[in-house]
Parts: C-alpha cells; structure tokens; sequence
DNA sequence: GAGAAGCCTG
DNA sequence: CAGGCTTCTC
C-alpha cells in the first residue's frame, strides 16, 4: 500500500487537530525498529491496527498539543539526532581562547613608550660617565661622517681615555643626577601601579630590570635619531639651539637633559594616550554612552576567537569604553539632540571604515558592517526618530522619558544590538513575554513604542520562519517526500542555512540544538497540514502557532545579564 | 473598543 | 524591517 496516501479518510479524521509533533511522539519506541515511522507512515501502511500503539495520553483529539507530547516529541527527536542525522558542530569556546594576541597589541605601543622613558632615565642616572660632553659643534666634520649616534654612543669612552672628568664634575653630576632618580622611581612605582595585566608584568620585568650598566646610549640614541628622524622644523630648530647652548656651557647640559627628559616624558605620555584611543575605536564617538566594552560582550561563550581577544585587550585597558551609538533610534529625543544623534550617526559610519573589526556580535561597528551601510544606518535611524518623535501619543510621557533619557543616557532607546540581539533571542523563544523582552532589553526604557516595536521586531521573525517552513514544506511534498520522517533539519541543511542566515548573518553565535529541534517539528507541521490539505482553511497556521509558541525555551542568562546596546 | 497578532505591502 | 490594515479575543 502506498504510504503517501494522505487523503486516507480514517488518518484524516483521527488526525484532525494532530500535529507532526504529535506524530512525532509516536516514536521507535512504540515502532518496530525498521519502521517507516512515525504515526503518519505507520498509520497509513496499517491503518488503524498502528493507531493502537499511540499512548493513550496521545490522543488526537486535542487540538491543543500537550506537553507530555511534546517532550515525547523532543526526546524523539534527541535520540534521531543523536544517530546522526544532524550533525553538530561548536566552535571552541572562547574561554579557552588566546587573547595574548591583543593583549600584545595594546601593550606593545603602551611597553614601547614606556620603555622609552625608561630609558632615558635609567641613562641618565646609571651613568656616571654620561655626557655626551665632548661633542663638537660639527659632530658630523669633527668625525669624518660617523653617525651621531654612534658618536655619542663612544662618548664615555673617549671621555674615560682622556681622564679629562675630574672627580668634582663627577659627584656634581651625581648630586645633580639624584632628582633624576627620584623621578625614576616614581615613575616606577607609578607603572607598577597602573599596569597590572600578565603581560605588561613580564614586559615591565624585562624592560625595568635591564641592565644597569645601559649608559646614556640608549637615551642618546634614541633621542637624537629621533631629533634627526623628526620632520618638524620647529624641533629642527629647538634642536639646535639646545645642541649650541649644551656645547657652549657645561652647566647648561644638566638643563639639556633635563629638558630632554621633559620632552620625551611629555611625547611618551602622550603618544600613550594616542594608542590607547588608536587601539580602541570605540573611544572614537559618544563620550555619554552607554557602558564599555567588558560589559558589551554579552555572548562571549559563543562569540568567535578573534573578538574575545580583542575584548581582553580593552579589558586590559581597564578604561570604561563608550559604546558607538551608530543608530539613535530613541523615541524620546528633542531635536538638539536629534541633531546631535545625526552628527554621532555620520562620524561612526564614516569611520567605520578605518577601524578594527567588532568586539562583539553586538558591537555597533558590527552591524554596520554587516547588515547595512553606514549611509542606509544613518537615514533609517533619522527616520525612525522622526517617526516617532511624530507618533508617541503621550507627550508628557515623552517629556518624561526625555528627561530620563538625559539623567541616564544608557537608555537612548532600540539599537541595531537590540536588534540583533532580538534575533538570537530568537533561537530560544519565538514568542517572548514583554516580561523576558524586558528582562533582556534592560538597558532600553521601555515606552509603548519601544515595546509595540520589539514586538513587531518578533512578529517579523516569526514571519520569516513560518514563511520559510511553509516554502520548504510544500518543496518537500512537490519534491515526493514520502513521509514526515524524511523530513529533517540539520545544520548542514538549506533550510538551517537559510534561517541562521537571517537571524545569525555573521554567524557568530552557536544556534541551540533545541532550536533545530523546533524548526524540525515546525517543518514537520507544515508538512502534515499542507498534506492533508489544511492550507484551504484561511486560518491554517494557528493550529500550529499553536504548537511551537509552547517550544519555547528560557532565555541564557547571558542575554538577560549584558547590555546590548 | 483596546490591544495583540497576523497578513500584506513597500 | 516597519506601516497599515484586518481579524480575533477579552
């Protein structure tokens, strides 16, 4: 007898309000092990002698699926998957991942400066023979074209040859050398307090312990190939002046290094600080938004390697990073603030070129890159501002809401992280309570229209899901599909491809196995009600809206616990 | 009638 | 994805 024979009056009627999931739990269990399967296979091969084997609890009578079914059903389905007819696959988890990487790049420019300095303190105070001295006027002439700073670096040599330094210039500069030494300390201890990470530790160690017997060459060196190497006139100028009066006057040389010394520590903090902001794009943009990069890595059990290890270089940092809001999607803005939005909208989109890749797969950077251009970003979010600025009913509560806005500015309203956040919440819930949007958006203020628009946000994604179930559905029917037992969701399949696609584009995230699972049984109700041609009904779906709002499953902690915005 | 949800459309 | 519309439920 054919198996496909879905207009079988007696599978028809006791059928009726039964659905694939039910089938489903009709499972090997209850079937011989070579079995077609499942109730829909089994029941038209033999009829009504198969209906004997449904439990009882399996009645087909109930519109409404059980959940004693459905457990059934999900176990059916683990214990399929489980013989490999999915396959899974997870990426390492990012625990267990090397940040060293970023942590090198944050701290290599911040260990150079410092290094630098250290440099030259330690040249100037380890030193006693110091002193770039005997420098003529024209190192260059006076040397035959020797480079200066091998020059300088032969300095003490030639000094301590000559005998020339009498013991009195010797402890004068050694008496004038303490205040040197004292800086270096502080400068160290200062260090030693500000760079706690492993890394910068071993860095310090090695760079800070370094020989004592380093003489000013390393400070001279550095500081006249850069003198050379600088393309200002301005320090061209001031570099001569300061060589003339170091020569003319041997007092003057103490001021000289001194001088230099205030020159490189004012270049060195500076340059610092230009890495830290280089290193970190997210500094780049709005100075009053919301939380810093640690707290904007909600997922980081799924994000991939890359991204943690650049959320552990700024984790090093330890500097409260401000978000970039690309997309000023607040409900509650006044117009200054509109434009301020608009102005903070074009300089991220317009930069986004230049920076690294995101932290997370919620960062702002992220969605711009990926969803979207920035230009396209830009206009949706004016627009939406516009839209709501117009709509919201309550304006008092709109005054409100602005003026919370201001005390608060983490609550600017829906992002494009909100959004795709949104979607991976999809992977566990389908229809989420305003209690769990709430619990997960808590960074947002919720007003009417951002609750209206998370929910629409929702409805979309169902949406999409049950138009691509009810497509790949009725493919698999025009295709032959036997039975309901062929049909399987796995995470190599089209289908599988298609929704992560959607709801996981950059594929950052682990889809949950349960989620294959609820998409195997949505698949498997389309096929059932298109089989027995339910679809002529106009009101079909519910039925099975029915069954999959009941698959949902709770929400990780890590969606509840992270600020996406 | 209000609100939720779905459908259709751009 | 969002707006407008319809349908359904309370």
């Amino acid at each position: 007898m054919n198996p496909t024979v879905w207009s079988n009056g007696m599978y028809s009627s006791c059928l009726n309000g039964c659905t694939a999931e039910h089938l489903s739990s009709l499972q090997p269990d209850t079937l011989p092990s070579n079995s077609e399967v499942l109730g829909v296979s089994v029941t038209l091969s033999k009829e009504g002698e198969n209906m004997k084997m449904l439990p009882e609890s399996a009645s087909c009578s109930s519109d409404d699926a059980g959940s004693g079914l459905i457990s059934a059903g999900q176990q059916e389905l683990s214990s399929s998957r489980n013989t490999g007819l999915l396959s899974t696959r997870r990426h390492p988890s990012p625990a267990s991942s090397a940040s060293g990487h970023h942590d090198w790049n944050f701290n290599s420019g911040h260990q150079a400066k410092r290094a630098r300095v250290e440099n030259i303190i330690k040249g100037m105070t380890s030193s006693p023979g110091i002193h770039c001295t005997d420098v003529t006027t024209n190192p260059h002439e006076e040397l035959g074209g020797m480079h200066e700073n091998e020059m300088i670096q032969e300095l003490p040599l030639r000094q301590e040859r000559s005998g020339s330094t009498s013991q009195a210039i010797r402890r004068q500069l050694e008496s004038q050398h303490e205040p040197l030494r004292q800086l270096r300390t502080r400068f160290n201890h200062m260090e030693g307090e500000n760079n706690t990470t492993d890394c910068s530790k071993e860095e310090k160690h090695s760079t800070w312990n370094s020989s004592p017997e380093k003489s000013l060459k390393d400070t001279c060196t550095q500081s006249y190939s850069e003198f050379e190497g600088s393309s200002s006139g301005k320090y061209q100028g001031w570099k001569k002046v300061k060589l003339m009066n170091y020569f003319q006057s041997k007092p003057e040389r103490l001021k000289l290094m001194a001088d230099v010394l205030k020159y490189e520590l004012s270049r060195a903090v500076s340059r610092s600080v230009d890495s830290v902001f280089e290193s970190m794009p997210l500094l780049q943009t709005l100075p009053n938004d919301e939380g810093n990069v640690e707290t904007d890595a909600p997922f980081q059990s799924s994000v991939r390697k890359d991204k943690k290890s650049r959320l552990s270089c700024c984790e090093n940092a330890d500097v409260q990073v401000p978000d970039i809001q690309t997309e000023a999607l607040s409900l509650v803005v006044q117009k200054p603030q509109l434009e301020r939005a608009d102005k903070l909208i074009l300089q991220s989109g317009s930069r986004a070129h230049h920076r690294p890749k995101p932290l997370n797969p919620f960062s702002q950077d992220s969605a711009l890159h990926e969803d979207q251009p920035p230009e396209k970003n830009h206009n949706a979010a004016r627009q939406h501002v516009l839209r709501c600025l117009q709509d919201c009913p309550d304006v008092r509560q709109a005054k409100f809401e602005m003026l919370d806005s201001h005390r608060n500015p983490v609550k600017e309203g829906l992002t494009t992280n909100h959004l795709k956040k949104a979607k991976l919440m999809f992977f566990y819930t389908r229809y989420p309570s305003s209690l769990v949007l709430k619990t997960c958006f808590h960074d947002v203020q919720f007003t009417r229209c951002i609750t209206s628009q998370l929910i629409k946000w929702f409805s979309n994604f169902r949406e999409f899901y049950y138009i691509q179930m009810e497509k790949f559905a009725r493919h698999a029917l025009m295709e032959g599909a036997a039975d309901v037992r062929s049909l399987t969701v796995g995470r190599e399949s089209e289908l599988f491809r298609a929704l992560n696609m959607h709801y996981n584009k950059a594929n950052d995230f682990q889809v949950p196995d349960r989620f294959v699972e609820v998409a195997e049984i949505t698949l498997r109700e389309f096929y059932v009600a298109i089989s027995m041609g339910k679809d002529r009904d106009p009101s079909w779906k519910k039925s099975i809206y029915k069954v999959i709002c009941k698959l949902d499953s709770d929400v990780p902690a890590e969606f509840k616990s992270h600020r996406s915005g």
